[in-house]
DNA sequence: ATCGCACACGTTATAGCATAACGCAATTGA
DNA sequence: TCAATTGCGTTATGCTATAACGTGTGCGAT
């Protein structure tokens, strides 16, 4: 249950996210990969539906972007808050985890007799080179 | 700077998430209030622009949806961050918070020199009565 | 009074994000 | 050989959000 071998899409999408500087949208994306052969969203949507179950990439909600993520191995054990501060100045986008967060989050949502299946922490702001 | 008396528009469409049972997107807003005289979509996306200035509506990223704010007293003192449970059966939204995460996110963010405007909570899954 | 400004509003058009529905080809495993 | 699965390509469509323009109203400064 390792990654499977990527597609040719698939490399494709995650090449274009690997060396980007910050998140993209799928139809930057589609820009991008023109000249490999894309021509239409759902090439790049469906590439990125498996590379998120992967655990390569993650969606950014309050952007409608997506960006790779910097340490898949993280990811491996399948447990494990991702949180992102998202800078609004230069769009750099730094991915953490932290335990004591999730615990307490996942107390929280356990007092509401609640399931957990998706975690979504997103920190819009400045970064120190960015704050004025 | 307590809250400003709402025009009609803003009131219509205060109005119609209040007495919802679950989030709306600005289009199911808007064909709610065809009847009383709402035609466009900026009609919808400018009141709810206002309303979530007042901290009278929140903004739920991950469904690009909006739901009244259960507890608008809370936002008064300006500080506060804000969290979601959002069922996936249901469509039940439970709005809360906690000074714990608060202050851990706030440690966390520190550490990079991050400046936070806005932070982002929401945890997808299901409630009590839809869970399996 | 009237000028200037801020603000809410209405309308049309457009931009940006995401999926439905169809068909084809290659792979796999019974 | 015959499904079933998976990836792919294409066209069309739907949902979300904003740009750009003009109108009217209230209100303080001159
Ligand atoms: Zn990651
Ligand atoms: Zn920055
Ligand atoms: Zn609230
Ligand atoms: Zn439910």
């Amino acid at each position: 249950m390792g990654t499977p071998q990527l597609t040719k899409n698939q490399s494709l999408v995650m090449g274009a996210l690997a060396h980007s500087e910050g998140p993209m949208s799928a139809y930057t994306i589609l820009d991008k990969l023109r000249d490999q052969g894309f021509r239409a969203p759902l090439q790049v949507y469906r590439a990125l539906d498996k590379l998120l179950e992967y655990g390569l990439v993650h969606r950014l909600e309050s952007l409608n972007a997506f960006v790779a993520c910097t340490c898949p191995h993280e990811h491996e054990h399948d447990r494990g808050v991702t949180a992102f501060t998202i800078c609004e100045g230069c769009g750099q986008v730094t991915e953490f985890h932290d335990a004591a967060i999730e615990d307490r989050l996942s107390a929280l949502v356990r007092a509401q007799s609640f399931k957990t299946e998706k975690t979504t922490i997103e920190i819009r702001g400045h970064c120190k080179s960015c704050a004025a």
